[in-house]
DNA sequence: TATAATGTATCACAAAACGATATATCTAAA
DNA sequence: TTTAGATATATCGTTTTGTGATACATTATA
């Protein structure tokens, strides 16, 4: 799938979960709890992706001060590409739901 | 990242069209439409990921009658396949809403 | 002081998606 | 009436993405 946003799934996740300053462990963490063990991202997955969006510029790093913990968040470049792919996410769930709907009839 | 549910996001934006009955060719456009552009699917996916979902039996052949169109529906199992991955997608989006919004504040 | 939980990181492989391309049919218009 | 563009399905080979396995260090707890 080609998105012009540029946003995979995993990459939405992590980001949505960066609106408020995390660390990768935490994500984890967040969003298998957020979707009640629906979704988990692993390690292999989150640090990859945390490298990627860090690039993109797109998160940067927010805190480095506790020996273990690296927390990031979202930039304001990332807030609009995030704010951007989740209004293309909700008009593919209106189109599921109208459709899902219809049919209950 | 791992779903229970299975769902990859090409596989539920082709099974959300599919809720009413359409052919691989017009579900491309739809797609395109209805994202305005942002989400296009080619037909190397289209087709790969039609092969996939009638193997799982989440989509049928609908009608074949017509010497071009192949049109398919969702199955019964497949409806709720798709009920259930919208549910987490909702769950991920109202995440990101809620980062967000508090931010504005 | 072990041992479980927390936390980051990478490598090698598997899965998913896609560009390019092929082929056929239908439609409109030159 | 033929030809060009739109419609429609299909696959091959490659790229991109995601992940299981693993490693390792730190912190808490039993």
């Amino acid at each position: 799938m080609k998105e012009t946003g540029q946003l995979t799934e995993s990459m939405a996740y992590i980001m949505a979960a960066l609106t408020k300053p995390r660390h990768g462990y935490g994500i984890m963490n967040l969003i298998e709890e957020t979707t009640k063990g629906a979704v988990t991202i692993g390690p292999a997955s989150m640090y990859t992706i945390i490298k990627k969006l860090l690039k993109q510029e797109w998160i940067y790093l927010y805190d480095k001060s506790d020996s273990r913990r690296k927390t990031y968040m979202l930039t304001k470049k990332g807030k609009k590409v995030l704010e951007e792919d989740i209004k293309i996410r909700k008009q593919m769930i209106e189109l599921a739901e109208t459709g899902l709907k219809e049919d209950e009839e």
